[in-house]
DNA sequence: AAGGCTTAGTGTCAAACGAACACTTAAAAA
DNA sequence: TTTTTAAGTGTTCGTTTGACACTAAGCCTT
């Protein structure tokens, strides 16, 4: 985030980061504070964590430094999925006063690739830094004006996260290793925010193979205590199975 | 093609171009020749239809002029479907040579938004310009080395061809505005590089209502004559029916 | 200790879909 | 008239989907 030589002024990257926690979809967003006071609103508003590119690292190492320098974590899931180069994208006045503080040339047209991360969010610790004056999760339906164009890539990202997660089996890296058959369809829910019946759900994930039981259980709970099951990353780290499905309405399938 | 000052130095566009004819599909690839010999090896070979962004157009405005000042054609499908921006993308010998001649900042890093663009090939008329020293249909199996990362970015290009022509029915694009139901039979053939079954392909089609029959039938063909079919575009853009979904080897699908 | 509360977990049936499979038809050419 | 070529057509069987309602297990309350 700090001013270096390196840094290619023209493109920047930013992460949509998704976590799942109290039954909501999330998304981890930074507070930015305008270092002077060039405009008469109030002076923080939240933004994609992002940064410009810099000269020795590609895309996907840009992304991922941004989100190990806000998270501390590494490994996770992260995936490009678009870019975004409207010429108008830097032209509100808050945006504007941001980029005097912090950029060299704050005129610059800058293109952005989008990134999406999944997180487990009880693994976050948000890291002290310069990204971090404050760092939140905000639910989905919560989210106000964000910087630049950033309200757009977060739809985008959101939209681009539902039809990913009816093709590959990527919600699990939202949940933690164990979780419950209700964890898992509570989640699949709100991402596609439609009602799945139970019985069905549990049947199709069973069959798949996509997810193994464990032994163990719940304790402590005041009700019939649920099951655990895991993942099976191995089915999809070795390349077996590639195509989850979910079907949409008014959908049609082809072919043998 | 021509330097200007209004160029983003550090960001491009390039089009993967497909069209499809006598049952290949082919890409539509321009012709370079380095200006100058700063090579000993030959002095000219093939690339991705490319420029950079212009300051006051956003990325599919570029992309879609790229498109027409090569082909002469607007309305055309053009998608985004990944940024690339390896920092070692520019450092081959010719790449460097035909820069110098052509780029006012030639050791510039340039990320390069890529766009995959479907044709009915037969609609192309190459334009006289800059870009068309030569341009060519060449069938996809038969991909030369590119400049910069440009056989890479075919690649990807083709790999999301392939998994969008089973979520959406866009294969249409490629075949003129009546077509034969062998016709789209073999295109698809083509695109997912598998036999399908003539009876179960036609009743997939016929039921789904993405296709309708005309009274029309070839004529002087020495064989029973085809009925011609035309794209029913309708029901797509009026957001109706969003998936198409071809299962894939060893697929599962998920929900009601 | 009994009853209530809450969430987990289970099975069946009918309809739709997917995959496999071979012969007849229409036209031109020989 | 026969041959050649590609178009066009139905059925059967196994699998998958979607709709649907009750019992089980644990804690809490009284």
């Amino acid at each position: 985030m700090s001013i270096s030589p390196s840094l290619n002024p023209h493109v920047s990257v930013d992460c949509v980061i998704f976590g799942f926690s109290k039954e909501t979809l999330r998304l981890l967003l930074i507070k930015r504070t305008v270092p002077n006071a060039l405009t008469e609103l109030d002076d923080s508003y939240y933004a994609l964590p992002g940064d410009l590119v810099r000269d020795n690292e590609n895309l996907d190492e840009a992304a991922a430094r941004v989100l190990k320098e806000l998270t501390g974590l590494t490994g996770i899931f992260l995936q490009q999925f678009q870019a975004f180069g409207d010429p108008l994208r830097i032209t509100k006045a808050k945006d504007r006063a941001w980029l005097q503080g912090v950029r060299q040339d704050p005129d610059a047209r800058v293109i952005t690739v989008a990134y999406m991360a999944l997180i487990e969010s009880s693994k976050v610790e948000i890291q002290p830094g310069s990204f971090s004056k404050g760092a939140v999760w905000l639910p989905i339906g919560e989210i106000p004006e964000l910087a630049f164009d950033h309200n757009e890539i977060s739809e985008g990202a959101l939209m681009a996260l539902r039809e990913k997660v009816q093709i590959q089996p990527i919600a699990f890296e939202l949940l933690p290793e164990k979780f419950t058959m209700s964890d898992l369809q509570a989640l699949y829910e709100t991402i596609l925010q439609r009602d799945l019946d139970k019985r069905n759900f549990r049947r199709k994930m069973l069959n798949s193979g996509v997810i193994a039981a464990l032994p163990e259980k719940q304790h402590g709970v005041s009700n019939k205590p649920a099951r655990y099951y895991v993942f099976n990353r191995n089915l999809f780290e070795n390349g077996q199975m590639g195509f989850v499905n979910l079907k949409m309405e008014g959908s049609f399938t082809l072919f043998n």
